[in-house]
DNA sequence: GAATATACGGAGGCACCCTCCGTTTATCAA
DNA sequence: TTGATAAACGGAGGGTGCCTCCGTATATTC
């Protein structure tokens, strides 16, 4: 239903695979170094093929981003529903997760980049990262809320945002230790009074 | 002692202190309308100066920007002066002087890229804006710590760069009373407990 | 009214962005 | 196998921006 849907399509060419292979390395390497704001020509040069190859594969920076870093979004996705779905202290949960961020952040600076991206992105079409982790922090949320220990009056959404504010502009200078007391000051506030 | 350090000088340039005022005034439109990453060479154009002349009087982006937003900055410093002195609950005066800037932020979207800058920029010389507006935090926050009513584990300069992170990340899409909400957030955790 | 210290402007070299299209190649059917 | 052809490739090209450098212009000074 999902390969076969229309009209009898040819398989996609091997090179064509092989190719957006090379440039999701590539691109890991370059914007791991670099940053968001990383040379697109360079990632292809890096991946050997040429800029055109690039954009027909990944027509937008963002949606590169979104592919190199897809499956780190998935894993805190899913700490975030196993972390929901073990029950205990609802502050201490979010508390944990963010603290994954964190430290998951530390090693990629390309990625807190690519939600700086993902958060600052148009609506209408929002980017995959975001809307997942907006999702998992919904859900940590939404339990603290629930069992009374969390203020009920900001959104998910909100709160991200702000976590990713807060990370990226500590990132590049601070240590992550410094980073991990402010997101507790924030989790503090966040506590219902 | 200012003026006539060293051997004696010429005066500036007529010409030069003209072409000095076009340039803000040109940066203040074209980096309102823009943000940061506004181009230098519409600047010049704006200004109806050469490229050449603009770098003359402002070698980096940052240095362009701080000249721009200073006047501000110095309006911010005074404020936080002016709460500091004039006694009161701590966390309040704090509170206040924050929600000032946010309201100062919402309505010149260059000023919040000038800080986001001035906030990554290197600490071996930092930038006016990044100094003078983390002395007027810490002027309040050092209040609150000594009255015992503030967390005394968090520096100045983390709480800035955090609070310039939430702003930075809010502005673009969200309303002032969300990004205020998170700020009080972030307010209500340093709190002592 | 020189002399000269200063400032001006913009060309030039480089990097990057993104598009477009002639060329190459993998797949498929005969 | 071997065309035929859909699909993908690559990179030239036109545009923009960055920053530097230096020949030219001009405000100050004596």
């Amino acid at each position: 239903m999902t390969s076969e849907s229309g009209k009898a399509r040819r398989k996609p060419r091997a090179d064509s695979l092989r190719n957006r292979e090379k440039l999701l390395a590539a691109a890991a390497t370059v914007f791991g170094a670099g940053g968001a704001q990383a040379s697109l020509e360079a990632v292809a040069r890096e991946a050997g093929v040429g800029i055109g190859t690039l954009y027909r594969h990944f027509p937008t920076r963002e949606e590169l981003f979104e592919a190199v870093y897809r499956n780190e979004v998935d894993i805190l996705y899913a700490l975030a529903e196993k972390l929901a779905a073990q029950g205990g202290d609802t502050v201490e949960a979010l508390r944990t997760w963010l603290h994954a961020n964190i430290r998951l952040f530390a090693t990629k600076r390309g990625m807190i980049d690519a939600l700086q991206l993902a958060a600052a992105g148009s609506s209408e079409l929002k980017a995959y990262s975001f809307e997942r982790l907006t999702g998992a922090s919904g859900l940590l949320l939404a339990r603290g809320v629930d069992a009374g220990e969390m203020r009920d009056d900001v959104s998910s959404e909100d709160i991200f945002r702000a976590l990713v504010g807060i990370f990226y502009s500590q990132m590049p200078t601070s240590n992550p230790a410094d980073t991990i007391r402010l997101v507790d000051v924030f989790i503090d506030g966040l506590r219902k009074r």
